[in-house]
DNA sequence: CCAATCTGTCACCGATCGGTGATTAGCAAG
DNA sequence: CTTGCTAATCACCGATCGGTGACAGATTGG
């Protein structure tokens, strides 16, 4: 990527081409990898098909041929999304005892907010579902809370909110807290005031969140 | 130049053109609602130069001369924000009296949650913040910003939060989860699987949140 | 061997984008 | 009326967008 002499145009065609194979599930393997890819890094916004065979390095004629064109693309993306709360999130209660339902939404919202720290992708995902309506984002959206409600509901095993308390109210608002406060940090770094830049802004937001979590369930 | 036989062309003028007149005041003000409108309208997604210029009803070259182009004119909608809050939030305290923190931001919450839930104009905002990290945003995001922490300074008067809790933190939860869940509603009519569509769905987020509010200051 | 099929590439379309120079049209002072 | 200023429009630019039809090269079955 140096040549010595810096001319404009490259005079001669680049001597070993990387000769593309013949390989279609290759080829479909590199556009969805490129379109996850290109969400995650560059978000929703530029998200289109130009873009994705410009990062799968192919023709977009593939897109469409492989995939029946962006939305299709975006379905498959929803489709691997299945796999991101089992994948990213560990499944079981870390050798912990969760004796009581504040323990259990304690322990959920810490896995949550690590996890959706970690991921650039879902992130993306995530902003895009409160930015657009199209079809497409209603499929990841489904897809998403989908696979979200399944482990919660894996976690939670038979313990049982405190009466009096409507649990579902609560923890979407506890949900939507992480989410929005991720959501914030990743462009700023901040959110309403509170800085979330280096390991103590996070240690103080996690342990606000605790707080409010032990101030609900006890 | 101007050929009498404009064959292709239209043959008869649109008859009324509801002559513009020539007024510099108000053309500005004409693009300044028109951009405030297609942002509350249509999102950030389609916002730019063109579209203001169609909704303004005049040419785009008008939007470079006055605001020195979108980037001006998104400033000068940030300007106008600074006064969203006293505009749409009641600076008082209602007739009550606010006697504990916890009176208050239970208060400020409800006030919060309903002015932004009767804005579309700052909810695609919020949306824009988290979506995009441009000068742009990032200056309307000072803004709104900057408004809110004084409304809430001014309301907060003398009562400060009880020890030991991180208010800042605490509030910033809060504040996040009320801005996810009106979005996320705005879009999908439910958050986390709670839905967000009618009164007695919002009767009981606002339940929630008070809730919340209260398990953490009494 | 040929022919059909599959993978991949290329060229091109109309539409729209942001942006800019040149031009027209109304108004007021001289 | 003429002159000058300015509000407003028009025409055009290059770039990029999503989308499609035609074509080239490899692979495979007969």
């Amino acid at each position: 990527m140096a040549p010595a002499n810096a001319a404009v145009k490259i005079p001669v065609e680049m001597p070993v081409v990387e000769k593309r194979v013949r390989n279609r599930a290759a080829t479909e393997q590199a556009i969805l990898d490129a379109a996850k890819r290109l969400l995650a890094e560059e978000g929703f916004q530029n998200f289109g098909i130009n873009a994705v065979a410009r990062g799968a390095g192919c023709d977009k004629q593939l897109i469409y041929r492989y995939y029946g064109g962006l939305d299709g693309l975006v379905e498959a993306i929803g489709t691997d999304l299945g796999s991101w709360v089992t994948d990213r999130i560990p499944d079981d209660t870390g050798g912990m005892f969760l004796l009581t339902y504040g323990d259990l939404m304690e322990r959920l919202s810490m896995l949550f907010l690590d996890a959706l720290r970690a991921d650039p992708l879902m992130r993306r995902i995530v902003a895009w579902e409160v930015s657009e309506n199209s079809e497409q984002v209603r499929r990841l959206s489904e897809a998403r809370s989908k696979a979200l409600a399944g482990w919660i509901e894996r976690m939670r095993g038979s313990l049982a909110p405190p009466k009096g308390v409507d649990a579902q109210a609560v923890n979407a608002m506890i949900f939507a807290a992480i989410q929005h406060i991720v959501l914030a940090s990743a462009v700023s770094d901040q959110c309403s005031g509170l800085a979330l830049k280096n390991g103590r802004d996070w240690e103080k937001a996690a342990t606000a969140l605790k707080r409010i979590v032990r101030g609900v369930y006890g």
